[in-house]
DNA sequence: TTAAAAATTTAGATTAGTCTAAATATTGTT
DNA sequence: AACAATATTTAGACTAATCTAAATTTTTAA
């Protein structure tokens, strides 16, 4: 069984991966985890000793296919868990996060599994992810940027790539909720900021910066 | 914060100082958490420093008000976990004490009342014992032992003083649920025995060994 | 293509929680 | 009351996860 530090250290490593494509550097995952470098590189040790990464020094990194699916069984838990507190116990979006943090991390086999069909079967959680099914298949998400679409064009807001609460918080405060349709008016050659209207009726302005966090979908 | 482990310790003493009404030996510790005596001695020594509990070399221990108060959070937190996962995830009430053994370590401090709520702020757990409110405040219960009844004597099955899951899944299997009336018909001189007759109905006869782990309501 | 900068690893130390073996204190019994 | 049995604590060691400081490797850029 995998310590609870290990289960943190292979989930760090699978979301590096996912943007990285290609190995992954030491240092980034001690700037993500908010550990020394050092530190890290003795865990990598450790990891690649249960077979959980490929790690060649100084070399950077990459999951095994043991170490993939583990990671992804952690991820399946902290989203379902994730749903859970925002549909059952009534939680915002911006408040799971930490919380799931800790829950992605219980053992007992059955719960997962349970808490999935209590839940409905969820496909996404409440930030748009998507949650991987118990053979750890993942439905792909066509996702497009905020900041990388053009004036004129319209989508609808489905998930963010962001999770801090003051940045929810904020999305929330300006009614940028999951399922918003949003037209990208314009772009202003100033800053990069972009004009919105959202739901067809309310103007709106928001940074390039949030732009970039902000995921689409096509309407269909 | 507290550590899991001396959450654990806590909890472990909290159930001693019930039972025993007096200090807590040191050996009934280590024999309960499955460690040895002086690994227990260090941790007596970490959380009499931390205020958790009265220590005096070679006397035992008893909880301060802030150490019982944050063992009666974590039985909350247990009983409340057990409750969801036989209410909302189906689980069998054999099969819920040591997923709930790994959730009451959960910190979140909303986390707790608001699963109370979900859950209609239940009085007891599924195996009888009951769940602490928000206060810290105990319901009691007016137990007594099926061992300690007389025959002729009638009761409700309320509660259980042993929790493994051989035990609980011989309940079931005799059908000794909680709820159930039984009326205590003989003793058997021989070994102790005890005859039993349940829901008016059916005959059954159990070891007084179960006898001593079965908790009674007088009918009202 | 080589020297400086950046990234990574090694060496050695620290903390929490555990252990064994030995020492000490308490309890029980004659 | 004194000795044996039992309970508890101390001393010293080990593992997991972390750190700092120093050493080494890789990358970058002049």
């Amino acid at each position: 069984m995998n310590s609870f530090t290990e289960e943190n250290y292979l989930k760090t490593i699978f979301h590096l991966s996912v943007k990285a494509d290609g190995p992954v550097a030491t240092n980034s995952i001690s700037e993500l985890m908010g550990n020394k470098a050092a530190s890290v590189t003795d865990m990598l040790k450790k990891l690649a000793e249960k077979d959980l990464i490929h790690y060649v020094k100084y070399q950077g990194v990459s999951l095994t296919n043991k170490g993939k699916e583990t990671a992804i069984a952690i991820i399946r838990k902290h989203r379902l868990w994730e749903v859970f507190l925002v549909e059952k116990l009534g939680f915002k979006w911006d408040e799971v996060h930490d919380i799931a943090e800790e829950l992605e991390h219980i053992k007992a086999p059955e719960l997962v599994d349970r808490l999935d069909a209590f839940l409905g079967h969820p496909s996404h959680d409440p930030h748009g992810d998507p949650i991987p099914n118990s053979h750890g298949e993942f439905q792909k998400n066509e996702w497009i940027l905020l900041a990388k679409m053009n004036p004129g064009q319209t989508g609808i807001l489905s998930g963010v790539s962001e999770h801090s609460t003051v940045f929810l918080q904020y999305l929330e405060q300006q009614g940028l909720l999951l399922g918003t349709r949003i037209k990208l008016e314009e772009i202003m050659a100033f800053d990069g900021s972009l004009k919105l209207v959202i739901n067809q009726s309310q103007s709106l302005s928001i940074s390039r910066e949030a732009a970039k966090n902000l995921l689409m979908l096509h309407e269909n």
